[in-house]
DNA sequence: AGAAAATCGTTTCACTTGCAACGAATATCA
DNA sequence: TGATATTCGTTGCAAGTGAAACGATTTTCT
C-alpha cells in the first residue's frame, strides 16, 4: 500500500495553513482587540493608507481579498468614520475612497503595535534568514502561478514612495 | 510619521496568509471536486487513517481543527460511509471512530494526488532548500509559543510506523 | 445615435466558522 | 455513597465567506 504512512504534519500545504492561521489569529489581536477591526477592515485600512483615492476594484486587486469582501469591509469603515466614500466624477460607476483623519489617526495607532508583532515573530532570523524566507515564499508562489489551475495572486503596486521596485534588494 | 510606509505586500503575516490560502485552495481541488471533501473533512480523513481507533478530542489535539469542526466533519464522512462512529465501551462519552472499507478506498485515492501536489510545489527547491523551509516554519512556531496570548498549537502525534521522532536524520 | 457588451459596486443566498452553552457520562472527593 | 466538578461530543447562534446575480453606468461597435 503506497499512501499508508501518510503524515498530515509534515505535509505542506497543511504545515502553511497552521502556521498562517496562528500568525494571523494572534495579530488580529493588534486590530481586533483594541480597534474592533476584522481582518478584511484592518487589510483595507492599511492599503488605502498608502495612496490618494482608490476603487474598490483596485483594493480587490491589489489585496488578497473578494470583491464582496472589499465592498463590506469599506461600509462598515465608513460607517466607522474611518474613512470617506464618494463617487466619482468622471465615472459614476466607480467609488473614491480615502482616509478620514479618524482613519489616519487609528492607521498610525495600529500599524507600530503591527510592527512590533511582526518583528517579534522576525527576531528569530538573522537578516540571511529573512531573505531566506522571503526568496523561499516567493518561488513557492512562481510554482503555484505555473500550476494549471493557478489561484489569482494579487498584484503587488508600485511603491509610491521608498525605494523603486527595480533596485536590487 | 512613523507608519507611513507601511506596505501590506511586504508584512510576514499577511503574505503567510496569502501564501497559504492559495496553496490550500488549489490543493481543495483534489479532494474537493473529485471527492466532494471539505478541508475539515479531507483533514480527519488522513488523519483517522492513520490509527486503530480515535475519539473526536483526540482527532481536536492532533489537527488544527476546532471541536466542532472536527464533530461535524466526522457526521458528514459518516452519513458519506467513509467512517464509522460507535461509542465505546469503556467511556460512553467517547467515540471510536475508524475508516471503513469505502473510506480507505477515498484515502488510497486521493493522497497519491495529494503528495504529487506536494511534490510539484517542492519541486522548485533542493533537498537543502526543503530543510530550511522546514526549519523556518518551526522555528516561526516557537517564536509565536512564546509570545504573550500563544495561540493553541496541536501537538503532532506520535508515529506508529516509520523513523522514530527522536532519530537525527 | 442606438443596440449590445462590459465594468463597477452592492446585494442575495447558501454555506461555513467560532464560540458558548448544553445534556450526558464519568471522575473527584468529602 | 452522594454531591460537585470535569470531560466529551453535539448543537444553537451570530458572524463571516464565496459565488452568482443584479441595477446602474460606461464603453464598444455598427
Amino acid at each position: 500500500m503506497t499512501s499508508d504512512n501518510f503524515n498530515l504534519s509534515e505535509f505542506l500545504p497543511y504545515k502553511l495553513s497552521v502556521l498562517s492561521s496562528r500568525t494571523t489569529k494572534m495579530l488580529s489581536k493588534v486590530y481586533g482587540e483594541k480597534y474592533g477591526l476584522s481582518t478584511p477592515e484592518w487589510r483595507v485600512l492599511v492599503h488605502v493608507a498608502r495612496r490618494e483615492k482608490m476603487s474598490v476594484r483596485e483594493i480587490h486587486d491589489s489585496v488578497y481579498l473578494e470583491k464582496p469582501a472589499v465592498s463590506r469591509a469599506v461600509a462598515k469603515l465608513e460607517k466607522a468614520g474611518l474613512l470617506r466614500k464618494t463617487t466619482c466624477d468622471k465615472d459614476h460607476r466607480l467609488v473614491e475612497i480615502e482616509l478620514t483623519e479618524g482613519g489616519l489617526y487609528v492607521f498610525n495607532g495600529i500599524v507600530p503595535e503591527a510592527l512590533s508583532f511582526e518583528a517579534a515573530i522576525l527576531s528569530a532570523f538573522s537578516p540571511e534568514e529573512r531573505d531566506q524566507l522571503h526568496d523561499l515564499m516567493e518561488r513557492l508562489h512562481d510554482v503555484l502561478d505555473r500550476l494549471p489551475d493557478a489561484t489569482r495572486r494579487p498584484q503587488m503596486d508600485n511603491d509610491t514612495s521608498g525605494k523603486s521596485s527595480t533596485e536590487a534588494h
